[in-house]
RNA sequence: GCCCAAGUGGCGGAAUUGGUAUACGCGGUGGACUUAAAAUCCGCUUCCUUUACCGGAUUAUGGGUUCGAGUCCCAUCUUGGGCACCA
């Protein structure tokens, strides 16, 4: 045998690590064979959803970084779990199933086969009797009962509202689904529906959700974009009161009753109620219609500077804000009335993009708290319904928003903030801070303390307080789909829903023959009239048709994978404290939805004693994409799609394609698929391999590769905990050129072989059983790097100008550096006479001679 | 518009603490082996000058700090990503 052959020897391996079960994580800490406990380690890729084109170059990428941790963690004798598994409910595989009739649940069972296959063509070190699938009975009975959990604790809740609506996929989308006004899955663009939905209270752990980001191993990027969508502002709540106006009562009362914004009445709502904590205070849970708008004569505003109030000059409401009838007087009515309709008919892409401000006038004014003087009140687009309370105080001198609207309307701009003299910013709108004029007694105080201090006194004066305010809504749930986790609840004949009890776990998935959804946006689920009918406590119910979004399956898999095959419970609570949380969770997507939503539901069953931490991933590692070789993104349409199993089938091998891929770039950036490029990481192991079976020479001493051999095993080892796998595998090459050149020894080779074993499992294991060695990770001897002979740089003035040779003892003695390097012709004829003075680094190996 | 990241040969990229810039690979090129090709092996390959040595220039651009800067600081340009009327 004398030549490198991939495919045979990665089917041999991989035969032998499936007789064998390979790989399985041992929920009892083991010892390692010099009797230390193993460490544990649980390490998991992003599960995959098993599409029907099979693994992409992505997959490979995302899941070789995971396997070469895993087989490194391995071969370093820790106990490791690295389990696998397939988020598998969708539209893909309803968008076919309503276009072939073939059930989603064959389709998915045939797509997890070749997934598993190809998977295990790749030969992950994976534990394969750890597999889960989210649309499985024994997984998705236990994503019910986590959704029955949140329910009992009121954080599952049902509102009707204006929803995001995509008219493709014919569902509702949660917010973090929504990107850039479109539909995440499809591209089209998302409309506004009322329709009476299910959410998670994700709003009650926003501050913690915010507060832990920053302590997180995560990749700041990603941090930066959940504290973003959080997006809490600190700031003040303000009651503005109305001023006396001569408004025909009639009038307001038939306003009051009109119907233009059914339903979604978030200003109302968004204060306080009993439902709903003071301190999150976002939640769109339903409350209380608030007693403060409507009945009252006052206008709540949310601002996150209340240091400015003496500049607010005018007061702007969102069109769809529930006192805007009432507010508007005979004259304006008409006007206001057509721009409301203008407003709901623009789109909110239309909104984003024309950033013209508009409005009109409601004919009403309020008093400002602070100067006593008359604010007209304003509706207008720029101002959003969902934020806050759906209306602003405008200070035109300090906000560039209000300052383009008020001098579009030729409304009073009053200056209250001082800008500071050395101020760059010479624009007529100043939004910095500074010191207050034109404020009364808080005249000279710095704005920023000023913020405190007005807080202070609204307080006092009853008419405001310190209020905290969220971007994050809650987390929509409902999707009017077949191929979905049934929501657990049913319906009585009033319409009241209660909890399917657990003990009737799982609400199985019907069969039907029929996938479409119908007109009334229900799911195909409507049309199973049997399963529809369920019985609880002697009352016939009705069951919910609307599934869980695929998100809420995703949340809770990897403590599953602690335990996938319990019965009793979600997760087995000792495996759970063993394993858990995962160290290392590797993937390339969901940087705001998944990785926001596994850590609310941590923190919700933390606190429900169910989990004994509050962070589900310690580390986490992003993966960059894999483009074409154009550098555009790889697709059907453009035709530039790589296909893994083609490379490793035309004779390449999984080693070479895992070990390509690993050394392409930076496992975090982006990377342009170059296929020339695999034939050089197949010379290479190819190398390795003729070193071991055709090259190696035992009669030479093994010592004297010592320096070099070394060398590489402190490099690896060392690259790999800092994830460096490309210039780990750079590494690598050099070794074997240099073994090329020096000749190896069993040694030497031994020693490579395990060090390719993450990159390049099969051909490791194939070297060590003909080098009749274990797979155990090598260790260096810091003794070992130091040669006898060193290469000391001697710069003048900075540039290189001689290289000099010392004996290794000499490194700290500088005279005799200085010595040779003052000898060498090429430093004397840049030095010119005698050196002004030298500087002497031996850690750098360098001298510097200044002239 | 705001925030963040990045810019190094023909290409992917390396340089871990401020210390030999261009490791490793691709591509190119010369040679060995071969009837020939492939495969394999051995050289060369940042640019300019040079047969060669020597030398000069160079990490987007312009400044600065330092004995010494790809790395630190300031400004500018370009690319990518995120947010985008969030009061």
């Amino acid at each position: 045998m004398d030549k490198y052959d991939p495919i045979q020897i990665e089917k041999k391996w991989q035969k032998k690590w499936e007789e064998e079960g390979a790989f399985k994580a041992d929920d009892n800490a083991q010892k390692t064979a010099d009797g230390r406990p193993k460490a544990k380690m649980f390490l998991a890729e992003m599960f995959p959803y098993p599409s029907g084109a099979g693994l992409h170059v992505g997959h490979v990428r995302n899941f070789t970084i995971v396997d070469v941790l895993t087989r490194f963690y391995r071969q370093q004798e820790m106990n490791v779990l690295r389990p696998f598994g397939y988020d598998t409910f969708g539209l893909p595989a309803e968008n076919y199933a309503i276009k072939t009739g073939i059930s989603p649940q064959s389709a998915t069972e045939t797509n997890i086969k070749n997934f598993r296959k190809q998977a295990k063509r790749l030969g992950l070190a994976i534990d394969w009797s750890r597999e889960i699938n989210t649309s499985s009975p024994e997984y998705y009975r236990w994503t019910q009962w986590c959704f029955l959990q949140l329910y009992k604790k009121g954080l599952a809740y049902r509102k009707e509202s204006e929803q995001w609506w995509c008219p493709v996929d014919q569902t509702v989308l949660a917010n973090e689904q929504v990107e850039g006004g479109k539909c995440w899955r499809c591209g089209h663009e998302v409309e506004k529906k009322k329709m009476k939905q299910w959410f998670f209270k994700i709003t009650d752990y926003a501050d913690e959700l915010l507060d832990n980001t920053d302590a997180l191993d995560w990749p700041e990027k990603i941090k930066t974009m959940q504290k973003n969508w959080i997006g809490r502002s600190e700031g003040a709540e303000i009651d503005f009161e109305l001023a006396n106006q001569a408004n025909s009562s009639k009038d307001n009362k038939r306003w009051q009753s009109a119907t233009l914004f059914e339903g979604d009445t978030e200003p109302g709502k968004a204060s306080s109620s009993a439902e709903t904590p003071v301190a999150t205070g976002v939640s769109d849970a339903p409350r209380e219609e608030s007693s403060s708008c409507q009945q009252t004569r006052h206008i709540r505003v949310f601002t996150t500077r209340p240091d400015t109030i003496f500049g607010a000059t005018f007061l702007v409401l969102a069109p769809e804000h529930p006192m805007v009838p009432a507010l508007t007087t005979e004259d304006t009515r008409a006007e206001v009335e057509a721009y409301i309709k203008a407003t709901q008919k623009k789109s909110d892409i239309e909104r984003q993009e024309n950033k013209e401000k508009t409005g009109v006038f409601t004919g009403s004014y309020a008093i400002n708290p602070a100067t006593g003087e008359k604010m007209p009140i304003w509706i207008a687009d720029y101002v959003l319904i969902g934020y806050g309370e759906g209306a602003i105080m405008a200070v035109p001198a300090h906000d560039e928003r209000d300052y383009e609207f008020a001098k579009k309307f030729d409304l009073s701009i009053k200056v209250v903030i001082e800008k500071p003299e050395d101020s760059e910013d010479d624009s007529e709108c100043y939004g910095g801070e500074g010191k207050l004029v034109n404020s009364g007694h808080f005249n000279g105080i710095n704005s920023y303390d000023a913020r405190e201090q007005v807080v202070a006194w609204l307080e006092e004066q009853g008419i405001g307080k310190q209020k905290v305010t969220y971007k994050m809504r809650d987390w929509l749930i409902s999707r009017q789909r077949y191929w979905g986790c049934p929501i657990p609840i049913a319906y009585d004949k009033n319409g009241e829903p209660h909890p399917i009890p657990e003990d009737q776990l799982p609400v199985m998935i019907p069969e039907v023959k029929d996938y479409q959804p119908d007109n009334s946006g229900r799911s195909a689920l409507a049309k199973a009239k049997d399963w529809l009918k369920v019985t609880i406590d002697g009352e016939e119910m009705t069951r919910e048709t609307d599934t869980l979004d695929g998100y809420a399956c995703s949340s809770w898999y990897l403590w599953r994978y602690t335990s996938p095959h319990d019965d009793k419970a979600a997760w087995d609570e000792d495996a759970i404290k063993y394993w858990a949380p995962t160290d290392i969770y590797v993937g390339g997507d969901h940087a705001v939805a998944h990785l926001l939503y596994i850590r609310f539901w941590c923190k919700f069953f933390a606190d429900e004693g169910y989990l004994p931490f509050r962070e589900p991933v310690k580390t986490l590692l992003y993966n960059g994409y894999i483009n074409a070789p154009d550098g555009r993104k790889m697709s059907k349409s453009k035709g530039n799609v790589i296909d893994p199993l083609d490379i490793i089938e035309s004779g390449y091998g999984a080693d070479s394609l895992r070990t390509y891929e690993m050394f392409i770039g930076p496992y975090d950036q982006d990377a342009a698929w170059d296929t020339k490029g695999i034939g050089g990481v197949y010379r290479f192991l190819n190398r390795c391999y003729q070193l071991c079976f055709n090259l190696a020479d035992d009669e030479k001493n093994s010592s004297h590769n010592s320096a070099i051999r070394n060398k590489a095993i402190k490099k690896v080892t060392e690259d790999l905990h800092r994830r460096s796998f490309n210039t780990a595998v750079a590494a690598l090459m050099e070794y074997v050129n240099e073994l090329y050149k020096s000749g190896a020894t069993h040694e030497d080779v031994t020693v490579l072989a395990k060090l390719i074993g993450p990159f390049a499992p099969h051909l490791s294991a194939e070297m060590l059983e003909h080098l009749g060695e274990n797979d155990i990770w090598p260790t260096w001897d810091e003794k070992e790097l130091v040669e006898d002979e060193l290469e000391i740089v001697v710069q003048v003035n900075g540039k290189l100008r001689a290289k000099v040779k010392i004996n290794a003892g000499d490194l700290e003695n500088q005279a005799v550096v200085e010595g040779l390097a003052l000898q060498d012709e090429n430093v004397q004829k840049f030095l010119n006479g005698e050196p002004k003075k030298t500087i002497y680094v031996p850690r750098a190996k360098l001298l510097n001679i200044v002239a």
